[in-house]
DNA sequence: CTGAATCATTTTAGGCTTAAAACAGTTGGC
DNA sequence: GCCAACTGTTTTAAGCCTAAAATGATTCAG
């Protein structure tokens, strides 16, 4: 690519005159921005379609499964990297549709936990089977290379995002 | 962990004994989705606080943007790939915020054609060239052929998606 | 033992999202 | 010309989401 260049300007010069272009990355946005909203609307559209469950409420009852004695609301709403107010209808809705059960903690009248009813425990059962099913089938058209390079890649994204974004604004 | 294994089962055997463990590809899809989830709420985050704007009237804007001549609302709604109702209030605010202008169309009254304003079109430019900065910014970590890798990954899983979605629901 | 700080949860106000129903304007077959 | 089907937009009802304020319970320093 840059065999014919002038043998004055260097590689670094280079570099710097082209400061700004950060297309690659931007469309590398784009796509991954695309294949995750492909697969998160059409997991959706299967739970409401089959289940009648929205990805909220899927979400929550498979952090109680993750934790059968239950959780308080602070642990469900840190672990689902949702705000507090937003668990209080969340889990009412859940509570109505007989999927889980509220239980005040003994020793501080301030907590509530939640924990999965045994329907609810069977009603998540069923639908996570599906899930993972309908999650191998998105992925079916790769290979275990694909996959394993895949997940290091993000990998390293994920650990150049975080780096990014502390960088600057950690509190101080 | 199998190393036991009588010796009349060969390894065609072993694979089929574990037809359905797919805890790969649901540990991938949750890393891409922690992945995406990451930038996008540090971008709304950064939109909102510097620029005041939220992620989809940015995204409104960039639409516009690309179609200096205008766009009518379905023709919005397509390309963001967004609810037709959603747009009403979507448009009113950014009316309200000076940012865009509503015309109507004179051949057909029933269409509502959408332009950016002066001020809108210099907002937007201001926003893009920042956004597009942090987005080089959360890819920093990665090489150029990291992206270049990603990208085509990327885009096997995207049609691997597709494909696994139009076989199941296609209109018939 | 008491008041300030802290903590868990709920409420409030505002925004985004969808599906489905309602409305309004246009078009084509008769 | 007229009406039925279609099209573009808006409205409605319900849900999800956040930040910030309010409420109620607990803890601890003095």
């Amino acid at each position: 690519m840059d065999e014919a260049l002038p043998q004055v300007i260097d590689a670094e010069t280079v570099v710097s005159e082209r400061p700004r272009d950060h297309k690659a990355e931007l469309r590398l946005w784009l796509r991954l921005l695309t294949c995750t909203t492909l697969v998160e609307d059409e997991v959706r559209s299967r739970l409401r379609n089959r289940f009648d469950v929205t990805l909220p409420r899927f979400d929550l009852m498979a952090q109680l499964h993750k934790a059968p004695d239950g959780l308080t609301l602070s642990q469900l709403s840190g672990r689902m990297m949702v705000s507090n107010g937003n668990l209080t209808a969340l889990v009412e809705r859940l509570v109505e549709a007989g999927h889980i059960e509220r239980r005040s903690s003994g020793s501080d009248r301030r907590v509530v936990n939640v924990v999965l009813t045994p329907a609810g425990s069977a009603a998540f059962a069923r639908m996570a089977g599906q899930h993972e099913d309908w999650i191998a089938g998105f992925f079916e058209g790769l290979s275990e290379t694909d996959i394993e390079h895949l997940m290091a890649l993000l990998g390293k994204l994920k650990a150049s995002t975080r780096a990014a974004i502390h960088q600057k604004g950690p509190k101080p």
